[in-house]
DNA sequence: AAGGCGGGGTA
DNA sequence: TACCCAGCCTT
């Protein structure tokens, strides 16, 4: 296939296949809302459509425009996004609202140099933003993306270190018109056809064009550098309880990992399992601490977390770590508090079995 | 270049 | 279970 004829073929089976997606906005249509396109792709960043659906509705009509978010309190950008993951994208999404205020007059830049300038836009969704908020003819190369052009070529080297082939190839079949939904069929036919595991080829566009297709390959492509084994860590939980039934949890560093989220305070993260009493070092000394029968699992990204819960009853509400920000919390009013899906958890569990 | 940074869907 | 997802940022 020749290079113009990519996007020609792709764009005929884009028209075809739409998805709706709350969203996606027909370039050819109405205005797209930068600020609307910005929010869905931050969302998207290492995150599933199924996924960011459930999100990006209340998201966006909480606020509705870039002034209302820069306007708005941390915490409350944090609960809108508890449960998604990747908390830097809400602490980031929330600074980039309010530099794009305050130094762009509430008008978001079209440069990429301005663009990656705030918080949580990188090479991608600056590109993505152009093509898709602008109409400007570059191709944001995210992993769909990757994995197709990677395929189309038949690359032969871990896509990871073959970022300037495919970004000069890429740029080859954009399409001067329609570059944002270029893009986004791109994304889809990755999501739908182009799939990382079985490519269903044979109702793939782009067949004819595609090397690894005729050398029958498809599934082979793209090339992954070997990824490493996940560390085990393990915790202990201190679930303070007061004489009200609430138990206490501390608010986590602005950065780092589950950032500005609620949380029981715990012994450090370690990568050995923690014993039958030198967990106590770290907890109230006072505190008769009683093991609740049970453990959690939980995987992130880096390491899987074994937690274990110790049960304790306090009258007064000293914290057992060096937070500034604790609060009492009653079972049922969770939903007030920016919660981890780990302290979620937490919580089921420790609901679950009851005091010890 | 490598590692930190969540959580869920899928085969 | 292992892989991957509309990546970004720091080291």
């Amino acid at each position: 296939m020749k290079d113009s004829q990519y996007a020609e073929v792709l764009l005929a089976w884009y028209d075809a296949n739409k998805r709706a997606l709350p969203w996606r906005m027909d370039s050819r249509v109405g205005q797209v809302d930068v600020y609307r396109v910005w929010v869905s792709e931050i969302m998207l960043q290492q995150t599933t459509v199924e996924t960011v659906k459930g999100y990006y509705g209340r998201f966006i009509e909480r606020w509705q425009t870039v002034d209302a978010l820069a306007s708005a309190e941390r915490d409350e950008v944090l609960l809108f996004w508890q449960g998604l993951g990747y908390y830097r994208r809400a602490h980031g999404l929330h600074e980039a609202a309010r530099k794009v205020v305050a130094e762009h007059k509430g008008v978001f830049p079209r440069d990429d140099a301005s663009l990656r300038a705030l918080p949580g836009i990188g090479a991608y969704t600056s590109a993505a933003l152009r093509a898709i908020a602008f109409g400007e003819a570059v191709l944001p190369l995210d992993g769909n993306i990757k994995r197709i052009l990677a395929r189309l070529l038949a690359l032969n080297k871990p896509v990871e270190r073959e970022g300037r082939t495919l970004e000069a190839f890429g740029q080859r079949l954009v399409p001067r018109q329609r570059s944002g939904d270029f893009a986004q069929a791109m994304m889809d036919l990755g999501a739908t056809i182009c799939l990382p595991r079985q490519p269903r080829c044979g109702i793939c566009p782009y067949q004819k064009g595609c090397l690894a297709y005729r050398k029958n390959k498809a599934s082979a492509y793209p090339y992954r550098a070997p990824k490493k084994e996940r560390p085990h860590r393990y915790a202990v939980f201190f679930w303070i309880e007061n004489e009200h039934g609430a138990y206490w949890l501390e608010k986590r560093p602005e950065k780092g990992l589950l950032a500005g989220l609620m949380i029981c305070p715990s012994t450090p993260w370690r990568d050995k399992a923690w014993g039958k009493n030198d967990w106590r070092a770290y907890g109230d000394k006072k505190q008769q601490w009683q093991m609740v029968e049970g453990h959690i699992v939980h995987v992130f990204t880096h390491f899987t977390l074994h937690a274990t819960i110790a049960y304790g009853r306090s009258k007064d509400r000293r914290p057992t770590s060096k937070a500034t920000e604790g609060v009492w919390v009653s079972h049922g009013k969770e939903k007030d508090y920016a919660l981890s899906t780990l302290m979620r958890k937490v919580i089921a569990h420790k609901y679950k079995q009851g005091a010890p």
